[in-house]
DNA sequence: CCGAATCCTATACGATACTG
DNA sequence: CAGTATCGTATAGGATTCGG
């Protein structure tokens, strides 16, 4: 089966460009930490903590510079509560909903896959 | 709208273990490259020279490197044909295609909003 | 509890030159 | 044409400490 391009397809050249919107997105979104945080913000609100546990590895410096890209991005809303300790929480955008609406089956597709994939001889 | 986990919500814990194959396959297909080596495969077969200037911006060690990966991965196959000059193609496996249908979505929402995304105050 | 700041290391990556 | 080899750099990323 022959997956087209549609729209995609720029002219007949490179299909994104190298200054491209596209990349940088693309480099936000599809980074090594960037999927698993969106990931873990899919089933709804998290705090900071809550994140630093649920994605397993990631460091409190990488946490912060990814939430902090995902946030200027528009994917992601930070609420800090005015309390003592303080309590800060995470959630997806309605952009960022609409993201992962789209990452979902590739995700499912992945986590299907994944034990093929990385066992084959 | 709440997207839900589904069957990838592991127990109640992390989403993809540290040492969980997801991550492998993330890291090789979620790439810099390797989403954009994908991409340009999703219209059929290329030479390497053809990735090598519609991949733009990639040089020649990364291309290479991506190649291999994704072709040990099962999700792309390399021909080489026994001519002089000698010619060699790239094209998805059937299993590459399969990844490439459910990640199509997901790049038309990125080229559509990259701009917005982007150019945010 | 939620980070920012600092320091340090590994490796991803680019540029160039070379070969079958 | 389709790569490999080598070298050098930039940046991602980890570990730790400190502050509000």
């Amino acid at each position: 089966m022959k997956v087209s391009l549609g729209r995609l397809q720029q002219q007949h050249d490179a299909v994104f460009r190298e200054n491209c919107p596209t990349r940088t997105v693309l480099d936000h979104v599809m980074s090594k930490w960037g999927v698993l945080v969106l990931m873990n913000l899919t089933d709804g609100t998290a705090r900071w903590g809550e994140l630093r546990r649920t994605v397993e590895g990631i460091s409190e410096k990488m946490l912060a510079s990814t939430l902090r890209t995902l946030e200027a991005d528009g994917l992601v809303v930070r609420t800090a509560h005015p309390e003592v300790p303080p309590r800060v929480d995470y959630a997806l955008t309605p952009r960022g909903e609409d993201l992962m609406e789209r990452m979902m089956p590739l995700m499912e597709w992945i986590a299907e896959n994944a034990d093929d994939i990385v066992a084959r001889p």
